[in-house]
Formats: C-alpha cells, sequence, structure tokens
DNA sequence: CTCGGTATAAACAACG
DNA sequence: GCGTTGTTTATACCGA
C-alpha cells in the first residue's frame, strides 16, 4: 500500500486473546509467565528505598532485586482515605517522594481506582493475588476514573503486551477494556480516537495480513521500532508523574481494575532492553 | 500568543 | 444492509 506498511505471514497465534489468556491464568494456581528473551541491564536504578507508606508502590522491579515477599500484601482500603483530586495533575518529573501529594496516584488505588500490580520475578510464581469469591471488590468503583495514559501509550502498551508485538484494532479495544475498566462503561468515541491514533500516529504500522492468514478483519498493528523509545519516555513520564515516588523501572504500573475482580496478575515486558511490569491480565476465579 | 501534542467528533470509503 | 476498519478533516483544550 505505501511505505508504511509491510506484509508479514502470521500463525493463527498472531491473533493474541486477551481473554484467553486471562482464563489460561486464572487456571493455573502457578500462574505462566510469559516467557521472555533474555533481560538486558536495567539502565536505570532499581533501588528505591521501600515506602512505609505505600509498601506495594515501591516494590524495586528488578529481576535482580525484586523482593518477592512484598508481594502479597496489598493496602486495604478505608473509609478514612481521601477522595481523589478533581484534575489530576502532574507536578512534574522532579517532585518530591510525598506519598500524600494528591498528584499521586496512590490516593487512586487507595479508593479502588486503580489496582497495583505487582511486578513479578520472571522466575517466580506469582502470588495468590485472588479473591475467595466472584464477587466484585468491595472497593471497586463504581465508574472507573479514566487513566493517564494518552491513546498512544494505551495502544504502546496494548501492543507490547501481545506475544507476537502485533495486534488487530480489536486486540487493541479488547486490552484497553480489559486492563482499563473506564472504557469499559466508557463512550464508544474511544474507539475511534484509538483508530485515529493508529492512522495518524507514525509511532504505529500497519501490517497487511496475507490471504491465507485473514482471520477477522483489518489488518494487524505494530510498533515501529524507531519510535519505541519515544514512546516508553512518554510512558515513563506519564507514569512517573502519577507516581513521583517512584522511579518508573523500580515500581509497578498502576492500571486500574474492574470486574474481573482484584486478582491481577502481572507480568513483564521488555521494551527497549528494559523490563517493564505490565498487568497482563486480571485472573478471574 | 504561538505551537505542538492530544482528545474528540464526524464523515466517508472499503471490506467482510 | 450492517458493522467494522481505516483514513481524513475539523475543532477544542492544554502545557511549554
Amino acid at each position: 500500500m505505501d511505505a508504511n506498511t509491510e506484509t508479514l505471514a502470521l500463525p493463527p497465534s498472531a491473533l493474541h486473546s486477551p481473554r484467553i489468556a486471562c482464563e489460561a491464568l486464572a487456571a493455573s494456581s502457578s500462574l505462566p509467565i510469559r516467557p521472555l528473551s533474555p533481560p538486558s541491564p536495567c539502565p536505570v536504578p532499581a533501588s528505591s528505598p521501600l515506602s512505609p507508606l505505600t509498601p506495594s508502590y515501591s516494590i524495586p522491579f528488578s529481576p535482580a532485586s525484586f523482593p518477592p515477599s512484598a508481594q502479597d500484601t496489598r493496602p486495604a482500603p478505608t473509609s478514612a482515605d481521601p477522595p481523589p483530586p478533581p484534575k489530576v495533575h502532574c507536578p512534574g518529573l522532579a517532585a518530591p517522594s510525598d506519598q500524600d501529594d494528591l498528584t499521586c496516584l496512590s490516593w487512586l488505588h487507595q479508593r479502588g481506582d486503580l489496582l497495583t500490580l505487582l511486578p513479578l520475578p520472571r522466575t517466580t510464581p506469582l502470588p495468590q493475588l485472588t479473591h475467595q469469591d466472584s464477587s466484585p471488590s468491595p472497593y471497586l468503583p463504581s465508574s472507573p476514573s479514566k487513566p493517564p495514559y494518552s491513546f498512544s501509550s494505551l495502544i504502546f502498551m496494548a501492543i507490547e503486551d501481545s506475544p507476537e508485538k502485533r495486534l488487530p484494532v480489536k486486540g487493541i479495544y479488547d486490552w484497553i477494556v480489559s486492563n482499563f475498566p473506564y472504557y469499559r462503561a466508557a463512550p464508544g468515541g474511544w474507539r475511534n480516537s484509538v483508530r485515529h491514533n493508529l492512522s495518524l500516529s507514525k509511532s504505529f504500522r500497519r501490517i497487511h495480513r496475507e490471504k491465507g492468514q485473514k482471520i477477522g478483519k483489518g489488518s494487524l498493528w505494530c510498533v515501529c521500532p524507531e519510535y519505541r523509545p519515544a514512546l516508553l519516555e512518554v510512558l515513563r513520564k506519564t507514569h512517573h508523574c502519577h507516581n513521583p515516588s517512584n522511579s518508573f523501572y523500580s515500581s509497578p504500573l498502576l492500571l486500574e481494575g474492574g470486574d474481573c475482580g482484584p486478582a491481577v496478575v502481572c507480568d513483564t515486558v521488555e521494551i527497549s532492553g528494559q523490563f517493564l511490569p505490565f498487568a497482563v491480565k486480571h485472573s478471574q476465579i
């Protein structure tokens, strides 16, 4: 079509289904970690000290220094938790480690809008972050707040979280909905925005499926390698902006939970040679 | 104030 | 015909 597209022969497995993965993860007590290429040295020191106020946020994210013992606790929200600010404000990357700062997304976590995704060592079985019944978490909000991530970042995360590093539009929708329940209830306009971003952004590239690989409609989308560092930087800044006490590489991403339940399974994804924590699925027990 | 990035909406064509 | 996908245009907002 144009220079911005390529044709690849893809196996059926290229169609990554978050739901399928979710079910697979939920069916296993020792949750499988998707194989990743060997880690490369993390250029950013993963040595942020554990914060006594937000222990589960401050888990150093490093395959070497990650403490498994700190994974299985999440602060229980209380009714005394402060309400969220009317608008998320970014204090800047040089913001102090002020856990009480309303600009920190920890308040969202505390009120249940965001569930902490605990990064896990790839060699250690995931902890039992499961609830004992299928009832929704009592502190899950009825209307989750909008994630701070831009559509580009959401698309980026979705694609990077797929095994083949490419997804159809539908797969991107599904990933976003699975990981950010806000969009589950949001009006359909966000899908238009996703497609708009895919088309307009040079960061994403359309991959034509071959005739024999036509499963479903449309093409697959991938991240242009040359734009991955920029996307990663945006993601890092966004995360740091809303979680200023931790470096991006030493703390988990904060993603929203939803009606899949609070049991969140974590994974890591290698982006530009760095391992980032990712929520891959919500375990549905 | 300008500019770039982003979000949102809408229209339209192509396709299954 | 309908829904989805992909593209394009327009508008508005916000921060640098």
